[in-house]
DNA sequence: AGCACGCCGACT
DNA sequence: GTCGGCGTGCTC
């Protein structure tokens, strides 16, 4: 698969060298234009490998670059493709009436090679067919494909539908029952069983025809624009005072206005303004407009002084050239954002853009806002929860080569930004960055990295609690340059960190949720009129409903989880929740397997945390900061926004709370239970809640007042509670390390892990005993652990096994081909691979 | 996605 | 011996 991958990619490469110095350039004084291009083609046998080159014909006058993202017919359809490589002459072994043309060119963008070559890394790398990753680096819907669609014909007769066999009946219901008569095949299937059959009936009868609709790829959206292009002043007998009107509405607006707001604002027709055209005052012509989202843009920010600390980091990232990666270790309010804005100002002015990657944008309209106080118009933002429309102007933009910052998730790290001078992660050990669902399973910050090799720029990774892989290659493996910002800004303390056991404050009486201490603070924060954080770690399942007579616990019918309590507001149907599969039902009265009355409550939601608030404190006015309020577009904002302005005094909520809030007046911050970090049960979990627990204590004292830190635990001798109260990280890093060294797990080691899934249980393990024998046969320079059940081993009615490799560090993770082993198992079993896991769920 | 091709079972 | 089911492979 490989030698594969790498024709193409030497292919795919040199596209622009073929373009300029084929032979035929050399020989021929006149060229003949290149006739055919060879193209990869975006058809849907998902892990076929050798995804080889399909050659088409270009007509008279059509302009086809290799990059180009063109749409062709294939077999019946119309696809998505990508021009590889242009030739002058058809190929000799294929007869030419075979040859079909390029239907049209959806994007005539310029890739580069860096470009191309990132693209085939992630696919060989992450063992992913290379037109997967293509379509994922693109805006979606850019490589679109004809749909099959089903609509009634005139000809249905009223009466005697009686021979219909059901799914046909089925069908028909559907289809009458819509106005227009006409659904997409896709949508018919989910609807009707045996839809295939149905269709099949109507067809004969001809009371149904199905169609193929063409691919419809975004395009850029153009809109009128009318331009004042005679600037004299009107004789009286030459315009109608309404013309005349007209005329000095668009002069006001500086003679150049959207067809559509001229006709708002001047309250006339579009008639008109046409009949102005015909005497040559105005123009009307289409133009391009952008629709990026409108921000009120922020009041103007300079540079601030920096710290000595800043100042040296800053100095040791502009003092190398070229590929360099560095981690900017700077603790919570240590002032990593100036660095980053200082270190981005110079680069942007030379011409080049930046990449600057964050964990979610959605958290962090804050660091939004700072970059854009800064750079003006120069930032973009790109993610996945824009619209398809702006998603798909931004990239076009980002193809112009304008200098810009981009700043987005994830997947932005494929901006298609073609003169890069820096890439900047932000929260670099942040898990979000990891994707674990479709493939590619690439990770954010080593795809930043081959990015950044491949444009010869620095890199910056950035956290206040470096991720173990980093923290490696920055110690012991000095592959980067680790620069710290050990003090906060302005001299500001760290806030105290104080750590309570619960389990002495149970055994002194207290049964409520919150120590008396915690209660002596969240008391004094409305008297001082100071703001707080409480915290609610709550990964799994931390609320759960169980009988205190049985001791029956309430389970998802679906999953191997228990369900959650849900309670919005008083008054309100209590509803039981699956975290994993959002099956919902009614709390009920009594216990469905003795019938007691007794049902209880347990763990610590962010529910149950307000409503306590609410009883004890009914004067403290709490803002609930979780997934289900925070579900709308704007909702993170909004709240914070709120928050901020003070009008709340207690933000409630769950880890979103942990990334990059910054709000002047938080002074206290309290862990309800940090428990639910520690006992997580993979190799990850001591890393992951000393990262928790460092981010949401370094939330409190970013203002004059240090504040205070309340974590309430039941094991306050655990190794990240200590590493934690004592601002350790540094040496809870080292000692985890060698933890890793002695179990050889990464860095000391790479893991595959291979997850199964399906509905029948027998298939699904009789896959993974397949896979793993072969997988053991092979005998490679790995070690093969389980196949085991996956920790949640059933959810939505699917059962997961997985199996997990364990390769030497730096080994190169050479496996049997997807395919072959997909072959081993049952078609209705699911195998995913997912290099570098980070969620072993 | 949709069509050709081909292999196997129920029928004229 | 023929018709027709759908399983498999290919589409420039």
């Amino acid at each position: 698969m490989i030698s594969k991958l790498d024709r193409l990619q030497t292919s795919v490469t040199s596209f622009r060298v073929a373009a300029s110095k084929s032979p035929f350039y050399r020989e021929s004084p006149s060229p003949a234009k290149p006739r055919w291009v060879e193209v990869l083609v975006d058809y849907d046998r998902q892990e076929v490998e050798d995804q080889k080159l399909y050659t088409y014909a270009l007509s008279q006058n059509l302009q086809v670059q290799p990059g180009d993202i063109l749409s062709v017919p294939f077999g019946r359809q119309q696809l998505g493709a990508i021009a590889i490589r242009l030739l002058s002459e058809p190929p000799a072994d294929l007869p030419p009436e075979r040859i079909k043309s390029v239907q049209e060119v959806i994007s005539a963008g310029f890739f580069p090679p860096s470009y191309w070559q990132l693209l085939n890394q992630v696919a060989t790398y992450y063992h992913t067919p290379l037109m997967r990753v293509i379509r994922m680096a693109l805006p979606p819907g850019l490589l679109g494909k004809s749909q099959r669609r089903i609509r009634l014909t005139n000809s249905i007769p009223t009466a005697a539908q009686v021979f219909l066999n059901p799914p046909a009946q089925q069908l028909l219901n559907v289809l009458t029952s819509s106005k227009t008569g006409d659904y997409s095949w896709r949508y018919l299937k989910k609807q009707v069983r045996q839809a295939q059959r149905g269709l099949q009936d109507l067809l004969k009868r001809q009371w149904v025809e199905s169609y193929l609709e063409p691919p419809k790829p975004p395009r850029p959206k153009r809109q009128q624009v009318v331009t004042l292009v005679k600037f004299t002043v009107p004789e009286p007998e030459e315009l109608t005072p309404r013309q005349q009107e007209i005329l000095r509405v668009l002069g006001r607006q500086g003679g150049e206005v959207l067809m559509t707001e001229l006709l708002q604002q001047a309250q006339t027709s579009s008639g008109l303004i046409k009949t102005l055209e015909q005497k040559q005052w105005v123009v009307i012509e289409e133009q391009e407009q952008l629709r990026t989202d409108r921000h009120p843009m922020p009041d103007r920010d300079t540079p601030k002084p920096l710290t000595p600390a800043q100042t040296e980091a800053l100095q040791a990232i502009q003092g190398r050239s070229g590929y360099h990666p560095f981690l900017l270790h700077g603790i919570t309010g240590s002032g990593k954002t100036e660095v980053y804005l200082q270190a981005i100002a110079p680069i942007l002015e030379q011409g080049q853009s930046i990449l600057v990657l964050v964990p979610e944008i959605g958290l962090t309209p804050q660091l939004t806002d700072r970059f854009r106080a800064r750079f003006g118009a120069k930032i973009r933002v790109y993610h996945s929860a824009l619209s398809d429309g702006e998603r798909y102007d931004t990239w076009r933009q980002m193809l112009q080569g304008t200098p810009q910052i981009v700043i987005g998730t994830r997947s932005a790290v494929f901006a298609p930004l073609p003169h890069l001078g820096l890439i900047i992660l932000d929260e670099e050990h942040d898990t979000s960055f990891k994707q674990s669902q479709p493939a590619p399973t690439y990770h954010a910050r080593q795809v930043a990295q081959w990015r950044a090799q491949l444009e010869n720029c620095p890199l910056i990774l950035g956290s206040a609690t470096p991720s173990m892989e980093t923290w490696f290659s920055s110690g012991l493996e000095k592959t980067s340059t680790r620069l710290s910002l050990p003090e906060r800004v302005e001299n500001r303390p760290l806030p105290p960190i104080a750590i309570v056991d619960l389990r002495r404050e149970l055994k002194q009486g207290n049964r409520s949720i919150f120590s008396r201490s915690l209660q002596d603070h969240l008391r004094r924060l409305g008297d001082l009129q100071q703001q707080g954080i409480l915290f609610i770690p709550r990964r799994g399942h931390s609320t759960f409903v169980s009988c205190r007579s049985c001791g029956h616990v309430l389970e998802c019918p679906h999953c191997d989880v228990s369900l959650s309590y849900h309670y919005t507001h008083e008054g309100a149907t209590e509803r039981l929740r699956c975290h994993y599969c959002n099956f919902s039902q009614l709390q009920p009265s009594h216990c469905p397997e003795c019938q007691s009355p007794y049902l209880k409550h347990f763990g610590t939601g962010t529910q149950r945390v307000t409503q306590e608030l609410a009883k004890l404190f009914p004067e403290l006015r709490v803002i609930r900061f979780d997934s289900d309020t925070t579900r709308t577009k704007n909702a993170h904002r909004t709240l914070l926004t709120r928050f901020v302005q003070g009008e709340a005094d207690l933000l409630v909520g769950t880890q979103m709370l942990t990334k990059g809030l910054d709000i002047p007046g938080v002074t206290l911050v309290g862990v309800v239970a940090a428990d639910g970090l520690l006992h997580q049960g993979d190799y990850r979990a001591g890393e992951e809640a000393v990262q928790i627990l460092t981010q949401v204590a370094g939330r409190a004292g970013r203002g004059d007042d240090p504040g205070q830190v309340i974590i309430q635990t039941y094991s306050p001798d655990h190794r990240a509670i200590q590493a934690v109260q004592q601002n350790a990280y540094a040496t809870f890093m080292e000692q985890e390390l060698q933890e890793r060294e002695a179990y050889h797990y990464p860095p000391y080691s790479s893991l595959v892990l291979f997850r199964f899934s399906g509905l029948d249980l027998m298939e699904v393990q009789t896959a993974a005993d397949r896979v793993a024998e072969v997988l053991e046969s092979r005998a490679g320079s790995y070690q093969v652990l389980g196949p085991a059940p996956a920790r949640v081993m059933r959810v939505s009615d699917a059962y997961r096994w997985q199996i997990l490799l364990k390769f030497p560090p730096g080994a190169e993770i050479d496996l049997p081909s997807l395919g072959e082993l997909r072959s081993l198992c049952s078609a209705r079993v699911s195998l995913h691979l997912d290099i570098d896991p980070l969620n072993f769920g």
